[in-house]
DNA sequence: TAATATTGCTTAATCGTTAAAGCAATCATT
DNA sequence: AATGATTGCTTTAACGATTAAGCAATATTA
């Protein structure tokens, strides 16, 4: 690959000094009072030569590179792949490029993608960070790096955080099941410390206590991300077997699609007895015979206040941090989104 | 956000010269002659002062950013998603760092994300090329930067790409639905002269023809990418009432989901009359009464080669291009995949 | 013991870009 | 005509890292 032409080739060709092209290229000609006819000769040749600004050249100068790190649990994940896709193209029409990585829910994998993000230089980060990435984050903090946590949070109101109001959004999944008159609800959630996992838990909780009903704890299942089809067979058949479950909300979007393949595997027509809520929307629940009321996160806004939020910090690093929690709704049935 | 450390930093702390510092912490204190003294010295404080290297730095020296810029048409797209994240990990893996873009089929959009990484400084790209993008492709060429098209392709064999192998994909669909005693087998695909496109209709052709059916223009229908939802209602309504066909190719998993959905809204049972087979897998089909055939894509493979093509171009310009297809095969019922 | 190696460092130059300061030549002013 | 302002450029320095070349001081060899 032959070298790529730079300021200095132009600076030859035109047979000016280096700076003067510079100034040109970067739209500060006037203010340099370089001369009309300098000026279009060097944007000539410079669209000759092809030229493009190097911009690791031009960070090394400013130092602020224009970048920003993403880190999701997976990105091949849709949930992910949508709130990544907004964050491209919020980013995008920025002026920033975005970087991303997948933590895959593991510590180590983190640690090892947020060190490379920060060897690239990033000018901030948003992150969804994996259990027990408390300790690295709280580090991240002490290096004054700007971040913004997404979809999941610490209670630490030190970090930028923009999350679903998952325990309202859980007490309105619980709610409807209720209101459809059902006394056995059970709940299944992935076990983890994550906070906002937590606020699904006890957002149901308080739905089914605000209505009257007492928790049963045969009717809460907690699956390890790792064995996750072996744990969501034992919980289903337990639910419905044994301890008569007649509804299930599930806490995740992979939670619900596996559970629901095994629920419809069990018997195809299950759903028209035992009625199921999920997190997340998922093109998926289309087919199904039955509609499936799921809530929806407000992506599209996370995405946006995480990118804005995160600009703001990149360029006053004295702003105060902020949290945010978005209303999430339900989905029922007869407003089939269509888009 | 205060300075971060450089070499400068570590080297006034220790009191010796910049070089020293590279040389030690680049790993070449030994053949520097640097000793073991001073280098633990050094190595003590670069961790002290938690120092890490910056890579635009030592891009701007060494003309390599061990980062390659990957155009994909929409990293939402579950096909893409993956592919996505294969790479990514791929890439990892080999120490590079990877930057997505999305054209979202648009050449505009995909000439601005292209400048944006060209700019980036990456050292070479993995592109599914949009319609009507040969020309920059071509230009891409000229200028001697290294990439290789993935998923889509020119016939034009100085370029590197890596696809599958749609036309035998796409007689292997086709020829289920005639094995399962189908004889008006209808196809729908994108209203798009891209190449791989093209082979899915020629594959589908050729089934016909070698099983002695002949074409029938009704039975091809073309929507478009921009107008999906009411061109494929028109497609399917007039393939079912008015063509009489009994089995419907889709090919692509876009194409295969609205499709499905739109066949269902017709009438819920209608996989019970009407065979389907469809490009590409999607989680989406588990649920669905009837096992939906696909074609399953080696996108592992996809990524993999890809990716390693296109490393021996960047670190060997004067390779010779390389052109793949890789088989894609049916999975059809009993096959259910389980992961 | 004088020439030669080796050790352990430093200095200088460079990558592509930007920002500040400097300096002739021309122009305007009274 | 002398002074000051403007025009149109150049020179210098810096960002953080790497690489080659240089140079004392000490150690080794004949």
């Amino acid at each position: 690959m032959k070298k790529k032409p730079s300021l200095k080739d132009i600076a030859k060709e035109v047979g000016v000094s280096v700076p003067l092209v510079s100034y040109v290229l970067g739209g500060k000609g006037k203010e340099n009072r370089v001369s009309d006819k300098t000026a279009k000769k060097i944007r000539d040749t410079a669209k000759a030569l092809n030229y493009r600004p190097n911009l690791n050249a031009r960070s090394l100068k400013t130092n602020r590179t224009k970048t920003i790190g993403v880190i999701l649990a997976d990105i091949s994940n849709p949930f992910f792949a949508n709130l990544a896709r907004i964050i491209e193209d919020e980013a995008f029409s920025l002026g920033y490029t975005v970087i991303f990585g997948s933590s895959d829910e593991n510590i180590r994998k983190f640690d090892r993608v947020l060190e490379l993000l920060l060897t690239r230089q990033v000018d901030g980060l948003i992150i969804a960070p994996p259990e027990g990435s408390k300790n690295t984050i709280s580090q991240l903090k002490k290096q004054n790096i700007p971040f913004v946590l997404i979809d999941r949070y610490f209670q630490d109101l030190d970090y930028n955080y923009i999350v679903a109001d998952n325990f309202n959004a859980s007490m309105l999944a619980t709610e409807y099941l209720i209101k459809k008159g059902h006394k056995r609800i059970a709940t299944i959630g992935y076990n983890s410390s994550l906070a906002h996992y937590q606020d699904r838990y006890n957002g149901y909780v308080e739905g089914l206590k605000t209505n009257g009903i007492e928790e049963d704890a045969n009717l809460v299942k907690r699956v390890s991300n790792n064995k996750l089809k072996a744990d969501m067979h034992e919980a289903i058949t337990h639910l419905i077997n044994v301890n008569n479950a007649t509804a299930i909300y599930f806490q995740t979007n992979t939670l619900a699609e596996e559970g629901l393949r095994q629920l419809i595997g069990l018997e195809k027509d299950i759903l028209a007895k035992i009625d199921v809520v999920v997190f997340d929307q998922n093109s998926t629940y289309h087919f199904l015979q039955n509609f499936v009321p799921y809530i929806d996160q407000p992506i599209k806004k996370m995405g946006y206040y995480a990118l804005k939020t995160l600009i703001e910090h990149i360029n006053n690093p004295d702003l105060n941090t902020s949290q945010l929690k978005l209303p999430a709704h339900l989905e029922e049935e007869g407003m089939r989104k269509n888009n």
